[in-house]
RNA sequence: GAUCUCGUAGCUCAGUGGUAGAGCAUCUGACUUUUAAUCAGAGGGCCGUAGGUUCGAGACCUACCGGGAUCACCA
């Protein structure tokens, strides 16, 4: 603070700082006695039984205050709400004259009793009065007036968005609505938390260290580990440990925790991101489409009470069954062409005539997920499972049983965005390995995403895993769809941003 | 990484190449049921940064810094 040039406000804050103190005031008691919060009063007060509330305790931060000479009105804010308190100078003597030296942003406990005014909101008159926290720094302040159609018209709202990111703190503060949007997060995770533990599946810690990265196709972080003198990778997928761990005997396990992509950032992407993973043995992708069913519909009963969400004009069910597509047969519905089975150059002249642009070197692959990306993914907005994908696209998926040239693996799309992402895990580890290593060569030809051959994974895979079905969830896309934010910014505390100048 | 766009008081924003503005917040005074409290007065600015054009730049030009949007890469 002390580099920081205080401009005026900031200045008169310190200076009653001092004043407080020099009046014997601590500005920054240990502990306040609170009884209620101020949702509590609000919803349980009666006008016909107020001794029920004639001796409350309650705190906050002073978000508004009106001082009428020798009675003053403030408006403070807790974590349900915000509750009128009512102080008059001839009942606390002591505390009306340091008054003046409370502002906007300070931290107050008020011991009294609930009463309703004559203009009808309840409030908490007070018989004593303790300021708990001294605020240095004004916060934005947000006016709301409802008018006579009941809408509600905010004036002056803290809206700038780089200083919301930056300054979350404040956002949280004057903008209540964004922190909704957290505590559904906290609950949606939760009821995912709840929903494995209730099935006897265990939650884990993997390294988010490595010497090595795979999992997906990403560039990592890379940092260095100054004792050992050597190169570790901040993971990009919590994949390749879970599976050592049904090796090693354990039957279901999961982990919720960041993963780190060294790439570019948007709307749907953050450098770190929340990612579940969950792999079950003796389970195959059929399996756990049943299994996302139940879970997003418990997930959605939970954290939203409903079994449907809004996202822009789409109403969004969850209801079973979802809809369970083909890859293949979503591109005759959608594009009206037949690509299964089709070479590179067939590939080309398909997305030419589909009008989907594709760079002239890109591999089969890419035009056909370009081509799905660009003709497909917005028309499934209802939950769809699309299903069984080329075995190029998939290193780590197990062939398709019936489909020759496909694998197991199933992506859940809804709202256009990806959520969900599983496979029949390949256990083949002849295969395993033949499919790295093809991995391995496409990274020598400068193919800066394919996956590093990562020999003790194989090595467990030889040892033996059995049949299992695995899934990941990008909690961040999740929680978006859930809460209605476009983008993954409205969704975490504290989003990456670039140092400020 | 590319393109477009924005950056003016603590906050939200006006500002026609010619003296830097408003509302809220802040300060002083009045006011014992107010609630966008009200009434009377006051202070507050490196106009993102650095160059340039001009008699004169907050405005026009260039570069840089930061944000947002779109695209590319990806989840």
């Amino acid at each position: 603070m002390s580099q920081h040039s205080r401009n005026d406000q900031e200045q008169r804050r310190f200076e009653e700082l001092h004043e407080l103190r020099s009046r014997g005031i601590d500005p920054y008691p240990h502990v306040f006695e609170k009884t209620h919060s101020s949702l509590e009063i609000l919803s349980h007060y009666s006008d016909e039984s107020p001794e029920t509330f004639s001796d409350v305790s309650v705190a906050g931060r002073i978000m508004a205050i009106r001082k009428m000479g020798k009675a003053t009105f403030a408006t403070i804010q807790d974590q349900q709400g915000r509750i009128q308190i009512y102080v008059k100078q001839d009942e606390l003597p002591d505390f009306y004259t340091c008054i003046n030296l409370l502002d906007i942003g300070d931290i107050v406990g008020i011991k009294g009793y609930v009463f309703r005014t004559r203009m009808g909101e309840i409030s908490v008159h007070a018989r004593e009065a303790a300021l708990l926290t001294k605020s240095l720094r004004p916060i934005p302040i947000a006016k709301e007036e409802t008018d006579a159609d009941g809408n509600k018209i905010v004036y002056d709202a803290f809206s700038d968005k780089e200083l919301r990111y930056r300054n979350r703190y404040v956002d949280l503060i004057v903008n209540p609505e964004i922190r909704h949007v957290f505590e559904k997060r906290s609950m949606i995770i939760s009821a995912m938390r709840r929903y494995f533990d209730d099935h006897g599946w265990m939650e884990v810690e993997t390294p988010i260290l490595q010497p090595l990265y795979g999992g997906a196709s990403a560039r990592p972080f890379i940092t260095h580990h100054n004792a050992l003198d050597f190169d570790l990778y901040l993971r990009i997928a919590i994949e390749l440990y879970l599976k050592r761990l049904i090796v090693g005997g354990f039957e279901g396990v999961y982990e919720i925790s960041k993963n780190f992509r060294n790439e570019g950032m948007d709307r749907t992407h953050n450098p770190e991101f929340t990612m579940m993973e969950i792999y079950i043995a003796y389970k195959d992708y059929y399996w756990m489409m049943d299994m996302v069913e139940d879970l997003f519909q418990t997930i959605a009963d939970k954290a939203l009470g409903k079994r449907e969400t809004t996202a822009g004009e789409h109403v969004i069910s969850f209801e079973q069954p979802f809809r369970r597509a083909k890859m293949f047969d979503l591109f005759q519905e959608y594009a009206g062409m037949n690509l299964r089975g089709l070479n590179r150059a067939e590939l080309l002249q398909a997305a030419r005539s589909l009008n989907v642009e594709v760079a002239s070197d890109a591999t089969a692959m890419k035009i056909l997920d370009e081509i799905f990306s660009q003709k497909v993914e917005h028309h499934l907005i209802q939950p769809t499972f699309v299903m069984d994908y080329p075995v190029e696209m998939s290193p780590l998926a197990k062939a398709h049983r019936t489909e020759e040239g496909l694998v197991e693996r199933f992506e859940l799309f809804i709202n256009g965005n990806e959520i969900a992402n599983c496979f029949t895990e390949l256990n083949d580890p002849v295969d395993q390995r033949k499919r790295l290593e093809d991995q391995a060569l496409d990274r020598a030809g400068g193919d800066e995403e394919a996956m590093v051959l990562d020999e003790d994974f194989l090595q467990a895979i030889e040892v033996g895993m059995p049949p299992t079905a695995g899934l990941g969830i990008g909690i961040d896309r999740l929680v978006m769809l859930l809460t209605g934010q476009e983008s993954i910014r409205d969704v975490l505390f504290f989003p990456t941003m670039r140092p400020e100048a």
